[in-house]
DNA sequence: TTTAAGTTGAAAGGTTATTGAAAGTTTTGA
DNA sequence: TCAAAACTTTCAATAACCTTTCAACTTAAA
C-alpha cells in the first residue's frame, strides 16, 4: 500500500512517516504540491494525506485538481482549526475523509484504516480472493490462515491484483505501482514477478490469468 | 474509444490526455484545426473534444464544417468565458455539450460520461446486450457475468458494434476504429475479425447480423 | 567486519496467441 | 445465371508472454 503523504510540518511528517511505516504501509513525503504532483504522475499511490495548510495555498488547489483528475484514490484531508469552517463542507465529500489538527496519530490511524476499508476492501479490513487473505491494516498476506513470506516486490505485485479485486491490471500499473523513484520497470521484470508469484499463490487454489496485450487478473480457481 | 482532442494549450491538453487515458479513453491529440480535420478522415473517432479558442480562430469554422458534414459524433466545445455569450445558443445543439474555461477536469469528466452515455450507451457505464455487458469504464467485455477473454483486435471490433447499439456498422467504420494511423485494413480482415467474435459470443445468445454492402448490426437473438 | 542468504531485474531463448493475407467456398440479389 | 459480396479455413510472420539463468545488490547473521 502507497501512501502519498503531502505535509510541510517536518515533525508531523516525520511522526507521521514513522507510525505508518511500522503498519507496513509504504509512505512517500511531497511538502510541496507541485512535487506531489509530480510524484502522482510517475507512481502508483493508493491514498493520499493532505496537509490543506501548505505555505503557498496550494493545497486546495491540488485537491480540486486531483478530484476533476479522476484520481479515483482516496484523499484523506489535514487542516487547522480555524481553517476548516466552510471550507470543509465543499471538500469533505465521496470517497474523503479529514481530520482538524492538533489530533493523535492514532486516531488519524484508524481513520485510515477505515478509509482504506471502505474504498478496497468493502466491509471488512481483510480483502479475500480463493485461500488468499490480504489484510490492508496489517500489511500482511495470509494464506489459510498462514502468514506468506514474500519479497517486497512479490507483495507489491499481488497487493495490487488483490486490491484492484476482478479488475484486469496492466503491466503499466503494476510497474508504477512498484517503481518509487519513476524510473520505469521494464515489462520482462513484470513478467518475471508474475511468475514467481504464480508458483507460490498455486497450492493456494489461485491464479493470474493472463489478458495478452491487456494484463494480468487475479482468479479463484476453485467453485466455491 | 477514441477521442479526438483538440486543444492548442499544452498544458490543458497534457492533462486531459492523462485523465483520460486513466480512465481507459483512447486520445489523439491535434494543436490545429486543420491537423484535426485530416485526422478525422483518416481515423474513426466516437467523440470530439474542441477547444474553439484556437490560435488561428479555425475552431469556429471546424465546427462549422464539422456540423454540415454528417460526422454525427458529439462534440464538447470548450470556450473560453467571455467569448461564449451569443455563440454558443447556436452551438450548443442535439448531441452536443460545451464548457467555459476556466473548469474543473472532474466535472468535464462526468460531463463526457454523460455525454457517452446519451450518445452511445443508456444509463449507466455498462452498456448491456443480451447475454453481453460491455464495461465502459474497465473496458472490459463480460459475458454471464464472466470476463470474455478476447484479443485486443476483437475486443475493438465487439466494442464499437457494442458502442453504435441499433446501428448498422460499415467495413470502413472498423477499420478506421481498429487502425490508429491511418493503414487501412483490407475488408477481408474485419470479415475474419467478424467469424471469430460470432463463434465467441454465439453461447450467450448475440449475434452479428450482415446488411449486404453497408455493414453489421450486432443483435440480441433471443427474446426477452 | 566478513560471510551467508535472499532479492532484484537484465538477458536470452523458448513457447504460444494473435494477426491479417491468401485462397477457396458459399450466399445473395439483380 | 452470374458476378459481387461475404464466409470460412489455413498458415506464416509477428508480437506477447513465459521461463530460466545469472550477476549485482541488500540485508541479515556470525
Amino acid at each position: 500500500m502507497n501512501i502519498l503523504l503531502i505535509e510541510d510540518d517536518e515533525v508531523l511528517a516525520d511522526g507521521l512517516t514513522h507510525t505508518l511505516s511500522n503498519s507496513g504501509y509504504h509512505v512517500t513525503g511531497a511538502t510541496t504540491a507541485a512535487y506531489a504532483e509530480h510524484l502522482l504522475k510517475a507512481q502508483g499511490f493508493d491514498l493520499i494525506i493532505l496537509d490543506l495548510g501548505l505555505p503557498d495555498m496550494g493545497g486546495l488547489q491540488l485537491l480540486r485538481r486531483l478530484r476533476s483528475q479522476k484520481y479515483s484514490l482516496p484523499i484523506m484531508i489535514l487542516t487547522a482549526h480555524d481553517d476548516m469552517n466552510d471550507r470543509i463542507e465543499g471538500i469533505s465529500q465521496g470517497a474523503d475523509d479529514y481530520m482538524t489538527k492538533p489530533f493523535e496519530l492514532r486516531e488519524l490511524e484508524a481513520r485510515l484504516h477505515a478509509l482504506i476499508r471502505r474504498c478496497y476492501g468493502g466491509f471488512s479490513h481483510i480483502i479475500e480472493i480463493g485461500g488468499l487473505q490480504l489484510d490492508t491494516s496489517n500489511q500482511q498476506i495470509l494464506a489459510k490462515g498462514e502468514l506468506l513470506s514474500l519479497s517486497a516486490r512479490e507483495f507489491a505485485v499481488l497487493e495490487i491484483l488483490m486490491m484492484q479485486n476482478d479488475k484486469v491490471i496492466s503491466k503499466d500499473k503494476i510497474a508504477k505501482h512498484l517503481s518509487l523513484h519513476g524510473d520505469a520497470l521494464a515489462d520482462n521484470a513484470i513478467e518475471v514477478y508474475i511468475h514467481r508469484i504464480r508458483k507460490r499463490i498455486k497450492p493456494y487454489g489461485v491464479g493470474i490469468r493472463t489478458f495478452r496485450g491487456l494484463g494480468y487478473l487475479l482468479e479463484n480457481k476453485v467453485d466455491e
